[in-house]
DNA sequence: GCGACAG
DNA sequence: ATCTTGTCGC
């Protein structure tokens, strides 16, 4: 997997949507649920805006026994700023670099926010899928600007998440817990809305989150204080 | 113009 | 995202 390269990487609000302009046309919202027994990697990053600096990790499970086969980490500079529908930019060359130090190549993508469900339909998940060319999906844990209904209260159940205005699905609410919060999922790259789903509950065997950003989080948390402690 | 706003 | 203890419950 090629590493970012940092000095082209967009700086500009401008340069960061005309990215965006450039790479949705790329993005394949359609395609098979990884089999049972696939490596399934989770990615998650934390910050720490004092140092400018962030810390990622990809955790990879096995999608049948959720057992962790594989984790990787990078540390780096921050490479832009928090601006809602912009955070790709952000979080990815920090999550491409531990990607890159995966020895097996993951068959799905589990992202900590959106896909298509998004204000130009390039959320970090769908952008993830395609630089790198893997399968992704996206995981979020606030609705961002969409609408639904909330979902029963069961297990499974979902709603559909709704563009304002065009009233077109770009996700799904969906009940990850009996009578907790929903989670909103949506299509990153090479797989379907329903397929995605159903590899979200397939990851959320107890949790309201699915087990490979829970891995991730702990993981690049971890290594966020661990460098920290290195540098001081 | 104002508020809302993934992580 | 992050700042932050104890506490109720499975």
């Amino acid at each position: 997997m090629a590493p970012v390269d940092l000095a082209s990487w967009p700086r500009t609000e401008d340069a960061a949507l005309a990215e965006q302009r450039r790479l949705r046309p790329l993005v394949e919202p359609r395609g098979a649920a990884p089999a049972p027994g696939s490596l399934v990697a989770g990615v998650d990053v934390a910050y720490d805006d004092e140092r400018n600096t962030v810390a990622a990790a990809a955790v990879l499970l096995d999608l049948g026994t959720l057992e962790v086969i594989e984790e990787s980490t990078a540390v780096g500079p921050i490479a832009f700023p928090y601006l809602p529908g912009l955070l790709a930019f952000r979080e990815l060359p920090a999550v491409i670099d531990a990607l890159a130090g995966l020895r097996q190549r993951p068959e799905l993508v589990v992202c900590d926010g959106y896909g298509l469900a998004h204000p130009r339909r390039l959320g970090l998940a769908s952008h993830l899928g395609v630089l790198t060319g893997l399968r992704t999906l996206g995981v979020a844990k606030t609705p961002f600007g969409f609408d639904h209904q909330d979902p029963a209260p069961e297990r499974g159940a979902w709603s559909p998440l709704l563009d304002r205005d065009s009233g077109e699905e770009v996700g799904r609410a969906l009940r990850t817990r009996e009578g907790v919060k929903p989670v909103f999922v949506s299509v990153g790259h090479r797989i379907g809305l329903t397929e995605a789903v159903s590899c979200v509950l397939a990851l959320t065997p107890r949790y309201r989150l699915p087990e490979t950003t829970r891995h991730a989080d702990s993981l690049c948390r971890r290594t966020l204080a661990e460098s920290l402690a290195a540098h001081s």
